[in-house]
DNA sequence: TAGGCCATCTGGTCCT
DNA sequence: AGGACCAGATGGCCTA
């Protein structure tokens, strides 16, 4: 096996070459930081994201937000209309499909303005069922998967039903103020602070929502990844991580599948080998998932 | 209950 | 100057 060969199987294999980005499970006080009490209510099911959160914050129109629906106890209700589980196709035949959902009104879109991510319904490319079985052997490597998203196009057409249903004014972006009225004590604070180091607190808020923004468009990327890559069955919930591992073996599978060799960084590994790479890899991500 | 995973906020840095 | 990108911190949810 190459250098690189071993590399991508050190990337597949090994955790600990994938230290954690954060301090998981601290849950330690920052005075500097002051952040608000997140709701984060994600319900047993999947994807494990707040589909609406920003809806809800700046969109008080919004079903599940602090001022149609009051209260945090509120919002898992409120996701269970938005979300699509993933890879739970029972939880999509029991609402029919998509058009079933009922979405709440979006008066605006992420692309319009920073902040307001569209809910699982609005991506139509990005969102169906999240899990995917393929038959992956080195018998018979099913190639004939042409359901690969195109992100861009996903885009393209989220941005469209955005368009289409954006027929309110822009919003501007809220104080907070308005949110969170049952965590006094963090919105007391957060009402003090009317400055973040050089930035006014309006372009603080303006910079989370391009932030948020971002950040759920690399997501929404991993979910496009997710349906391109093989999975174990088809209730299997892959983190990005394992995400990353999968594709990474299945890239290599299919690159020598179809003859490349990659520059020659891996041709001492044969076919059946990334295949059982790529399995193996599968499996683990499984286990390790499952195992939790 | 601990640990994993995730979304969000935040401040720093770099780029246009 | 402002936006993009990044990493650390934080806290919520879930599972073993």
């Amino acid at each position: 096996m190459t250098e690189d060969a071993n590399t991508c199987e050190r990337l597949t294999s090994s955790p600990e070459n994938y230290p954690s980005p954060t301090g998981q499970g601290s849950v330690k006080s920052n005075s500097l930081m002051d952040t608000p009490t997140r709701k984060n209510k994600r319900k047993s099911s999947e994807p494990r994201k707040r589909t609406d959160f920003s809806i809800k914050r700046f969109c008080p129109d919004s079903p599940g937000s602090a001022c149609s629906e009051s209260g945090k106890s509120e919002d898992a209700g409120s996701e269970d209309s938005v979300e699509t589980p993933r890879g739970n196709s029972d939880r999509l035949e029991q609402t029919g499909s998509s058009d079933s959902i009922s979405p709440p009104s979006v008066p605006h879109g992420m692309m319009f303005y920073p902040g307001h991510f569209p809910p699982a319904y609005l991506m139509p490319g990005l969102h169906p069922a999240y899990g995917r079985v393929h038959s992956f052997t080195a018998a018979g490597l099913d190639l004939s998967n042409n359901n690969i998203t195109n992100y861009d196009e996903s885009v393209h057409k989220l941005n469209e039903s955005v368009q289409l249903s954006n027929n309110e004014p822009p919003q501007t972006v809220q104080d907070d103020d308005n949110i969170d009225d049952d965590d006094n004590e963090s919105v007391s604070g957060r009402r003090n602070r009317k400055n973040y180091k050089n930035m006014t607190r309006e372009r603080r808020i303006e910079a989370n929502a391009r932030e948020r923004t971002r950040v759920h468009t690399i997501s929404a990327a991993f979910d496009a990844l997710r349906k391109a890559v093989p999975s174990y069955s088809y209730n299997q919930k892959l983190s990005k991580l394992a995400i990353l591992r999968i594709a990474c073996s299945y890239i290599m599978a299919l690159g020598k599948l179809a003859g490349d060799d990659l520059n020659g960084k891996v041709e001492n590994v044969s076919f059946a080998d990334c295949v059982d790479m790529c399995t193996s890899t599968i499996q683990t991500e499984g286990r390790a998932r499952r195992r939790h």
